[in-house]
DNA sequence: CCCTTATTGAAAATAATTATCAATAAGGAG
DNA sequence: CTCCTTATTGATAATTATTTTCAATAAGGG
């Protein structure tokens, strides 16, 4: 966890709310509202602020250590996020995200689009939903 | 607009709220939050409730005649859909959105990502950012 | 260990969304 | 065309989410 030096690189502290969101993060393996992050550090007897949890995943967002992640209905919420740039796989039933990369199927998804449209593309979203395999077996086990 | 016969369809009523928003959407090129929406109305003479923006607009995204588009900062809003499956390049100067289809390189790319996670894969959310030719023209002004 | 200042947390303010329910109006039946 | 049934509306209230404010705290360099 390099959260120290990138702080520290702006000048930022390392402070006990910015821990426990991380490592809240860190063991999540889906993707987290301010308010369940916020529930989740209570329970695990850490009393931090909501409103600190709101400050920090504004700023991991801005360091790009946190990645918001958008729910079919529901809207967005943070998961951890590797260097560089990925998409999310969310399982529609446990909510399970992971991460993939787009690859090059993407960059020629996008050149063309590039063409056809005169637009510049400089970034986009790409989320994807199904079931995990874990999901997959228990569903059979029920029909 | 066959919204009528799509609303018989299932027993629902043409109403006059129902008609304002729809044809709000079709005038707009960008993404509208229900609150701007209702606005709109208002502004325009029509006097419907905000809380009916909302009911129509969940109805609507259910009848998939409009589409809710995330922003890259702020949430999402709501846009005309036409039918089948579309994905939105936005605009992040004017904010307006216009409509592509994934077409191969998306299919090979979700096929790939199912090979690789064991995930079964059935819906996918991509959005693009970037300039529209009319604003990259402007920029270019600018400097 | 002290000092500076980024950061926190509580509370209040704002904004967004949902629930409630009597009043209204869509549209089929006659 | 008018009546009747019932889906739908809109005003208000309730709930939930997010942002602002500001004095008190604590990170971490000196």
């Amino acid at each position: 966890m390099d959260l120290q030096e990138r702080l520290n690189q702006e000048g930022l502290r390392l402070t006990h709310p910015r821990i426990v969101v991380m490592s809240i993060l860190n063991e999540a393996q889906v993707p987290l509202s301010p308010q369940s992050i916020h529930q989740r550090a209570v329970v695990g007897g850490e009393d931090i602020g909501l409103v600190s949890v709101y400050r920090t995943l504004d700023l991991l967002a801005q360091l790009a250590l946190v990645r918001r992640v958008h729910g079919r209905d529901d809207c967005h919420g943070y998961v951890l996020a590797s260097p560089g740039h990925h998409h999310h796989l969310v399982c529609r039933e446990c909510e399970r995200a992971i991460e993939f990369t787009g690859g090059d199927d993407l960059s020629t998804l996008l050149q063309r689009i590039q063409r056809q449209t005169g637009f510049e593309v400089d970034d986009h979203l790409l989320q994807l939903y199904g079931l995990c395999p874990d999901c997959q077996t228990h569903q059979n086990n029920k029909e």
